[in-house]
RNA sequence: GGGCGAAUGGCGGAACUGGUAGACGCGCACGACUCAAAAUCGUGUUUCGCAAGAAGUGAGAGUUCGAUUCUCUCUUCGCCCA
């Protein structure tokens, strides 16, 4: 028997894959669609074993569903716009382009070694000015849509880089490159108003029945749809400061009441930019940063004013006015009343400032004497020391009682405000989409017409200069629109622009004209799975359903209103993490002997640290390369092995072991299948064909349980499904209990159902076999699924005492008999007597006895 | 603090609508082959017990003839929001 080669075998299959355009996809109105999409990589160099994951994962069902003649769209392509090319460009003085170029190029044969059945034709890259010239067009599609505008907003900025950072890249107030503190500095940005859509962004989750409940809960929060109201409260202390505006989701706790604080960029901050101190803490406050856990977790600061404002319900109650850094401008008015008794914030700003602290909603069970002291009552109850509120129950009717006061004495409405903000898209790099925008000498706004689109990136530029480097590049700049000279917008789109369409530009991406064309997409949209990590659950996904909706509106052609029909995310790729002398250390520079113990290969005296298993990183240095995996023990081997131990949903632990076992795995079932090829071509001696159904009773089963695992992603399960009939047949064929046509057709059909997993493998087996029909799925025989006999288990006072064979269907006093008749059962009921017992056909007995 | 989810052998994990808990794999032990080792094959492997047997799915209660599965309380962990 020669053994599985499986380089030679993975190689020709690919090859032959690909030169008769095996998983080509085009239109066929004939028959049904499936678009899987998996999320597309960004080319950093090398593929890791999350991409393999998720490839192999959607490669899966790709190939699941086309044997279930599906029509299937399963593309692939490059989000290739981004930061890294542009620093790895700046670090080693080459192109971001050619650095790209040559990382899609190595990542894209990389990924072809797995053998995923991916329809190469599509193929794009959003840094092609192909892609990104429809995405300008887009740009001004909104533009002219009124979804997308400029105004000032506050950034990070790092004053050395000169360069503005996402949040995430400003750690403990510095900048992760320059270590430079973080300035807040107000910059004019563009942004698509995703706000707009807020309410349809929420209501339409509900219809998203595929999508992770996780993944939905976390979008609701993120959009966080707060009722409440806005009022006004009058301020005196400065004549030129005659009102502010609050929102609030609990006016019905107004008349505790205690102080009010605004953002330190409101715009009453005006009347106070001359004051020394206030600027002093203004810039204290910037170094809070702008995301909303920092400034959670930093402590309350607070500037006094000489103003005081007045509790609209009571004009006589008056409170001094704050400048607080837990306030955020953009979130309602840049303003909010405290009422320390109800709220923890509040009351740890008030017992820093000394303020004063009324309860005004107490636990029922409480008398009028309730007091707060460290910590805020937030829960419900009745409503006290309120004047005309009092008795109100919190929070439902108190809240919409006290509206309603305040909307009939025209001091306050009803608002329903959202946490979610606008979409910031502009960045000020060289490596991103150019905005399609242009200012003339007025510094008006004028769009890039169509006859000079695209505006392409400039080539071979130098990029080691302060700031953008776009900015620098003066001739590029400038541009002529209808006769007017204008300067060229030299931001560039946030990359999640890019990633938000690239599922339309699959269905038709050699369009030239358009982005995308109607036709197109009605067919093949929505995406029916969208496979891909947790970590996109909120910015990349609600920025795709955004521009959905925004392509939508107003279009009565466009009728896709949500893009991803069926949504996965999967778990990560860990791996044990290994330190010496709190250095990391790789996993092929350790060694054990045992397995418990490892040394450095380098030193080997030195005993090694052992750490959890984390998800797999470069810091960590916890990455196994898929390439080499692939090279030791073949694409099959790591397709089996990536799906094997976890629920695709959870985390996966890699482990050396557990590939050498899946590699041994495609090795023995090679074997098997060519002992059974070589039983069925010597005449069968065995005349007497199949005395029993057992193999097709089984091979029925096994395909049916398949069949339900395949469905619902449990694919972890349908590997130990593969050992089990592995298990079945070597053992059968040992016996030498079945006949030849028996274990052909029985075998066949198995290797259809294992091809999903193992492409290359049983497409030579297939081929061996002399099987024409590669691409189908085996049908269930109803007639084997049925089966004649069945265990029944006996159970005496609900605990298993045995189990007994039996014909289907068998009645009631007839399985009592065959009870009473088996020593090793009758033995508990001896002496007994029966009170009842309790049947439940072909599954279960069950006496009660005393 | 709020929301969502999870907890099953030494490990990863199975168990369809309540009906044989621990499938399958890893690891481990023993055996065969071998001068020996590796590889391979076979047997065993929840715990306690020599055994008969008993206990057992994070803890405690409840519903039920019967609960890993349903309900309630609690503990721990994870994620998201604050």
């Amino acid at each position: 028997m020669e053994k599985y080669n499986f380089k030679i075998v993975e190689d020709k299959w690919q090859k032959h894959w690909k030169e008769s355009k095996t998983f080509k996809s085009e239109i066929n109105l004939k028959k049904k669609k499936f678009y899987c999409l998996e999320m597309f990589p960004y080319p950093s160099g090398k593929i890791h074993m999350g991409h393999v994951r998720n490839y192999v994962l959607g490669d899966v069902l790709s190939r699941y569903k086309k044997q279930n003649n599906f029509n299937v769209l399963h593309p692939m392509g490059w989000d290739s716009f981004g930061m890294p090319a542009e620093n790895a460009a700046k670090q080693n003085n080459l192109d971001p382009k050619s650095w790209t170029e040559k990382n899609i190029s190595n990542m894209k044969s990389q990924l072809k070694k797995l053998g995923l059945s991916i329809d190469w034709d599509r193929e794009i890259s959003t840094c092609s000015p192909d892609y990104y010239k429809h995405q300008q067009k887009f740009f001004l599609e909104l533009f002219e849509k009124g979804l997308v505008y400029r105004k000032e907003n506050y950034v990070n900025w790092d004053p050395v880089d000169k360069t503005v950072l996402a949040n995430e890249q400003v750690i403990n107030g510095k900048g992760w490159r320059s270590g430079a503190t973080v300035e807040r500095k107000k910059l004019n940005q563009w942004f698509f108003n995703i706000n707009k859509f807020s309410n349809d962004l929420l209501s339409s989750l509900e219809e998203l029945d595929n999508w992770p409940l996780k993944v939905k809960t976390m979008q609701k929060n993120w959009i966080g749809k707060s009722f409440g109201c806005e009022l006004s409260f009058k301020i005196k202390g400065n004549p030129n400061i005659k009102e502010i505006k609050c929102f609030t989701t609990r006016p019905d706790t107004l008349f505790g009441i205690s102080f009010l604080a605004v953002s330190v960029d409101h715009p009453i901050s005006q009347h106070y930019k001359d004051d020394k101190s206030f600027e002093k803490f203004k810039s204290e406050c910037s170094k809070t940063g702008t995301t909303e856990e920092s400034i959670a977790q930093a402590e309350k600061l607070g500037f006094k004013t000489n103003l005081l404002a007045s509790n609209p319900l009571d004009e006589s109650q008056l409170v001094p006015v704050y400048f607080a850094n837990f306030v955020l401008m953009d979130y309602g008015f840049g303003a909010v009343f405290g009422c320390p008794a109800h709220d923890q914030r509040d009351l740890d700003f008030a017992l820093k400032y000394d303020l004063k602290v009324k309860p005004v909603v107490k636990p029922k069970e409480k008398n009028e004497d309730f007091v707060i002291t460290n910590e805020a009552y937030t829960g419900p109850g009745i409503i006290f020391n309120s004047s005309f509120l009092n008795n109100l129950e919190a929070p439902g009717q108190s809240i919409n009682k006290t509206i309603e006061i305040l909307e009939k004495k025209k001091i306050g409405k009803k608002k329903i405000n959202f946490r979610l903000k606008d979409w910031g898209v502009s960045r000020q790099r060289y490596w991103g989409c150019p905005i399609p925008i242009a200012y003339n000498s007025k510094n008006e706004i004028r769009k890039v017409p169509n006859n000079l689109l695209p505006i392409k990136l400039p080539e071979n530029i130098n990029l080691n200069v302060n700031g953008n480097p776009l900015d620098h590049q003066n001739e590029w700049k400038k541009i002529t629109i209808n006769g007017e000279q204008c300067t060229l917008e030299t931001d560039t789109l946030d990359t999640f622009v890019d990633s938000s369409w690239y599922y339309l530009r699959f269905c038709s991406p050699k369009n030239n004209d358009d982005g995308f064309s109607i036709e197109d997409i009605n067919y093949w949209m929505p995406v029916d799975q969208y496979i891909g990590g947790v970590e996109h659950a909120i910015l990349h996904l609600l920025y795709s359903r955004f521009f959905t909706k925004a392509l939508a509106y107003r279009n009565n052609d466009f009728k896709i209103l949500e893009p991803f029909n069926g949504l996965f995310t999967q778990g990560m790729v860990c791996h044990e993490t290994y330190k010496i002398d709190n250095l990391w250390l790789s996993p092929d520079e350790v060694i054990s002997e045992n397995g418990k113990d490892y040394f450095s290969k380098k030193n080997p005296t030195k005993k090694v640290i052992v750490g959890p298993s984390e998800s797999m990183s470069k810091s960590k240095k916890n990455t196994i390369d898929p390439e080499t995996m692939i090279e030791n023990y073949g694409a099959d081997a790591v397709r089996f092995f990536i799906l094997s131990d976890s629920p695709p949903e959870k985390d996966v632990q890699w482990s050396e072991q557990g590939m050498l076992a899946s590699y041994k795995f495609i090795q023995k079932f090679w074997g098997l299948s060519s002992q059974i090829l070589e039983k069925i071509s010597k005449k069968d001696k065995n005349k007497k064909e199949n005395n029993n159904d057992e193999v097709n009773i089984y091979t029925n089963e096994v395909i049916r349980k398949i069949t339900y695992n395949l469905e619902n992603f449990h694919y972890n399960v349908i590997i130990a499904n593969f050992h089990e009939i592995y298990n079945f047949f070597s053992k059968k064929l040992l016996s030498n209990e079945l006949g030849n046509e028996d274990l052909k057709t029985n075998f066949i059909k198995i290797l259809k159902v294992m091809q999903p997993v193992l492409p290359h493998l049983t497409t030579e087996c297939l081929t061996k076999f002399n099987e024409k029909q590669i691409f189908d799925w085996p049908n269930l025989d109803t007639k084997y699924l049925q089966q004649k006999f069945v265990k029944i288990v006996v159970q005496i006072n609900g605990k298993k005492r045995g189990i007994i064979d039996c014909k289907k269907d068998i009645l009631e006093k007839d399985i009592i008999q065959k009870v009473k008749e088996n020593k090793d059962i009758e033995k508990y009921l001896k002496e007994k007597e029966i009170l009842k017992n309790i049947y439940v056909q072909n599954k279960i007995i069950n006496f009660l006895v005393k």
